[in-house]
DNA sequence: CAAAACACATACTAAATAGTATGTTTATTT
DNA sequence: AAATAAACATACTATTTAGTATGTGTTTTG
């Protein structure tokens, strides 16, 4: 019982090192022994755990980036006791205001592994669909919710408003790494805010 | 003369090659003997034109990756005998769908070397930041030109509005490439045409 | 409490890699 | 036409890498 905490314990330290590691300098940057320099411990211990690379990476995504986009940007959708353009506008736009100087240079890492991968890496490719998916079929619950409450307009098709939200946040978190300073973030907050505010009037 | 020629075919040579393995494989993935394999040359042609292989991946940004994005998204935004929001929408939304197989699985190559590189290649990211900035200045010209006919509603901000719409375009091709099929594009088209034509109407 | 299993550490191998040093041939200059 | 320099090729070095083989002390199990 003891050794099976132990061994938890250490596959989660792997874990995390990697997603550090990974975030800062990339998936095929990173190498096994940068990994484990991270977490004192010797390669023995990498390949106790873990078959290998391509392994730990799974794991990352499947573990941690799930958790990260789960309580990051599902979770706050149950706040629906704000109005939910309000409600999107906040996890859309006004969150971005809040990211770490770190955060905001480093992008988003989910995005970050997408643009890393080519065909290559197909097993990666699934996991991140499956979550983008996950992501994307809440956003579609709570602007249905929306149009049920007559907060926004009936006419508003929610799966593609909902892939629009998404694709637009991973891509001023893309577009933000290239800069220095946040004037883009306060753009993208400017120009998103309004069409997050159209979804609640008529449409053309 | 003849030299001159024959040095400057094969720094070419050397330069499409580079870009056509990091746009598949990556910039990290990709090693020098692969790019000189492709190139039928040998690794003393490589040394011999460029310095190593940060230089190499300077020249790919600066000379390729800025011809694609200037004949691809600047250029076309000369076509200004159309109506402004058609032609965004024209540029933003149906060119997507003529992209090969390849180029809807690879993403953007400009968008794949931002997520690629963390601080690391503060260089690389200089050169995106200049192509990036230089396409958003020809589109915030086309906006303003659209206001001045009275196409586009005098209180959208054009700044704003130019780096929303590379955003969500960077986003979708980034999103796009964890799918295997033209759903998202398809979703995301209709929500993005929703916005552009937006731009015409009276703001709330 | 002996034997097996586990959680590591150490030492190694084989391949890949960036970059260099030193050729050889062809073009250019003097 | 001799000297020079450019455009490569070949051979090499030093480092890094993924992954393996084999140890050792500690739990767990029968």
């Amino acid at each position: 019982m003891k050794q099976e905490i132990k061994s938890r314990e250490t596959q989660e330290l792997i874990i995390n090192k990697s997603f550090d590691l990974f975030y800062e300098k990339g998936y095929n940057a990173t190498s096994i022994p940068d990994i484990m320099k991270k977490t004192s411990l010797s390669k023995g211990a990498f390949y106790h755990h873990f078959k290998n690379k391509h392994e730990i990476g799974k794991k990352v995504i499947e573990v941690i980036i799930r958790k990260r986009i789960q309580e990051g940007f599902i979770d706050p959708l149950s706040e629906t006791h704000n109005k939910i353009p309000e409600l999107l506008l906040d996890v859309f736009t006004n969150r971005i205001k809040n990211y770490s100087e770190r955060e905001k240079a480093l992008g988003c890492p989910a995005n970050n592994l997408i643009g890393e991968i080519g065909y290559s890496e197909e097993d990666f490719r699934i996991i991140l669909k499956t979550l983008i998916e996950e992501w994307r079929e809440a956003l579609i619950k709570t602007i249905d919710m929306g149009k049920d409450r007559g907060e926004i307009n009936s006419k508003v098709n929610s799966s593609s408003t909902a892939i629009s939200l998404i694709c637009a946040f991973e891509g001023v978190r893309s577009v933000r790494k290239v800069y220095d300073d946040d004037v883009i973030f306060n753009e993208f907050m400017e120009s998103m805010g309004n069409f997050i505010k159209n979804l609640g009037i008529p449409q053309v």
